[in-house]
RNA sequence: GGAGCGUUGGUCAAGGGGUUAAGACGCCUCCCUUUCACGGAGGAAUCACGGGUUCGAUUCCCGUACGCUCUACCA
């Protein structure tokens, strides 16, 4: 098994490496909502300090490990255009990245604290920790903690004699190495987002800080590689604050405090519905994304939606993470990457969850859609428009149709509806909407409005509308009745811009020829 | 159960001792438009609860409730 290890992703050529912030996105596959916003605010904080940024993934579970979660991670990235593509992935000051590389360093600092009485071995087995944990369950203390109350009745260091550790050791014994909280202590940390917060050592259990397979848990490994790489803020999830204690007192410990980096703990995004943590089957159940891209489990075969195949644009995406728990105090919602990096602060970063909310998202994107020029999703709406069969000879006249009709388009999936019939005749027509009120008249007015326009040299906007109602007048036709239909014939339904322009851009081969057509088939 | 963190309309949120408590999404009505949109005008809807401090609390303090996270040899 390949083990998924850490990566230094990037270095801005700008940077003066004042700061350093990294992100640690879980290797278990996908990226989601919550992974890319913590990205984005490391990411902005580095640009704003001219810092180094290091994106580090991380697995220190080989169970876990999913195939190809790398190379994913990396592209989610690049399409957010939070990295560049030229980034290098290996390399860099801090080599080697691997975890599996890195082993005997935590070893090292893990025996270090051994020694130093700060840690001990604990020889427990998987089948003795669950047996203490039924033996001391009760309906007051659902779970009981390997703690400084429970730690003398174990299997460890501390209770066992030096020699027969020793023994247990030499004869291969599995053991751990857990940390060793100390008692009647408050430890106090600053978070830029939340002030001051502080534990009492008493309540904080000895978490193990090196596994019986001799891999680093995550609270050694992002200490270790924290001060290695001398990270000076770590960004990450809310969900980590209760873990923190620990993570400060093995900075204490390993006698780095006056390196330790600045902590921000990111609210969660949360469900729409009901309460919790935004989860990768909330995206089936609800049917909106929650990763930045297509995901497909290698192991399940499982495809879990992205924004990017929806139809997200990256501008988007970035923005409304940006605003999920974030607000610069103006009115001003939309925002552009480089109006990020000058206006984001991680201090008005909210100390709340937010529940997502797939509706705001569309906006987002319809606004994006809307401000951006047509030329720079082109390439993506053209992908799609050949994967339904149309092909684009005429680029230029692709663009402008674009311009046209993007204020109708929510996602960049929507252009193949509103904008396909200009480059291809609609298959079926929306005939259920023409044929009750359908007449004898109708049918004879659409032929002669095509003989007429079969003559018509000025092929514009305003000689085709003209032409239109003179021949309505005619007929003794009012034109609104007569529109709809037109629509229906040259687009197959009801959308699409005014319909002379359409007219005058399809040409007047394809509009006769769809008109005459459709006159067929609804008579 | 314990610990930590949180709580302004349905959602995202501004504000912060005296305000008609911004704005946005969504919803509703109307205008524009003989399609769908865009655009414009308007509407309904909010400070979790209880105490304190104060002349005055949505804002400060304390409780309570509720929610979330953690409570793994996962991160």
């Amino acid at each position: 098994m390949v083990l998924f290890g850490k990566y230094n992703v990037l270095s801005l050529q700008h940077m003066k490496k004042k700061v350093r912030v990294r992100f640690a996105p879980s290797p278990t596959g996908g990226l989601h909502l919550g992974g890319v916003r913590t990205v984005l605010y490391n990411y902005l904080f580095a640009r704003q300090n001219e810092g180094d940024f290091i994106l580090r993934v991380e697995d220190t579970d080989q169970t876990r490990y999913v195939e190809g979660a790398e190379k994913y991670i990396q592209d989610c990235l690049q399409w957010c255009g939070l990295i560049p593509d030229e980034s290098p992935l290996h390399g860099g000051p801090f080599a080697p990245y691997r975890q599996s590389e890195r082993k005997q360093l935590y070893r090292q600092y893990a025996e270090l604290l051994v020694l130093q009485g700060q840690a001990y071995y604990a020889f427990d087995t998987p089948e003795e920790l669950d047996e203490m944990r039924s033996r001391f369950k009760t309906v007051e203390n659902p779970s009981p903690q390997y703690n400084q109350v429970n730690r003398i009745k174990m299997r460890n260091s501390l209770t066992l004699g030096t020699q027969e550790v020793q023994t247990l050791i030499t004869e291969g014994a599995p053991y751990v190495i857990r940390i060793k909280m100390p008692e009647d202590e408050t430890l106090t940390f600053t978070d830029m987002i939340r002030g001051e917060i502080s534990f009492e050592t008493n309540l904080v259990d000895d978490k193990v800080l090196l596994k019986a397979d001799g891999m680093p848990t995550y609270h050694l490994a992002v200490v270790v590689d924290d001060y290695l790489m001398k990270i000076t803020h770590a960004f990450r999830g809310e969900e980590w604050l209760p873990s923190a204690p620990v993570h400060i007192l093995l900075w204490q410990y390993l006698g780095w405090k006056g390196d330790m980096p600045q902590w921000a703990h990111l609210p969660l995004i949360l469900k729409p519905d009901g309460h919790g943590k935004l989860s990768k089957r909330d995206g089936d159940r609800l049917g909106f994304p929650v990763f930045a891209m297509n995901w497909t489990d290698p192991k399940t075969g499982d495809l879990i939606a992205g924004f990017r195949e929806l139809g997200f644009l990256p501008e988007a995406f970035l923005n409304l993470l940006a605003v999920l728990g974030w607000n610069d105090g103006t009115e001003q919602e939309l925002f552009s990457k480089d109006e990020l990096i000058e206006k984001f602060s991680i201090e008005k970063v909210h100390k709340g969850g937010a529940k997502f909310d797939f509706e705001k998202a569309k906006w987002f994107n319809h606004e994006w859609i809307k401000r951006l020029p047509a030329t720079h999703f082109a390439p993506q709406v053209k992908e799609l428009f050949s994967n339904e069969g149309i092909t684009i000879a005429d680029d230029e006249k692709f663009i402008s149709v674009l311009e046209l009709v993007k204020e109708r388009c929510t996602l960049l999936t929507d252009f193949v509806q509103q904008a396909g019939f200009f480059f291809k005749a609609p298959e079926q027509f929306d005939i259920a909407s023409v044929k009750p009120k359908w007449t004898e008249d109708k049918a004879l007015f659409f032929d002669i409005v095509c003989e007429k326009l079969t003559l018509l040299e000025n092929w514009t906007t305003q000689a085709i509308e003209a032409l239109f109602k003179e021949t309505a007048a005619e007929k003794n036709i009012k034109p609104g009745e007569l529109q709809l239909p037109l629509r229906i014939m040259l687009v197959g339904g009801k959308f699409g811009p005014p319909v002379f322009d359409i007219a005058t851009i399809i040409g007047k081969h394809d509009t006769i020829e769809r008109i005459r057509k459709a006159v067929r088939e609804i008579g």
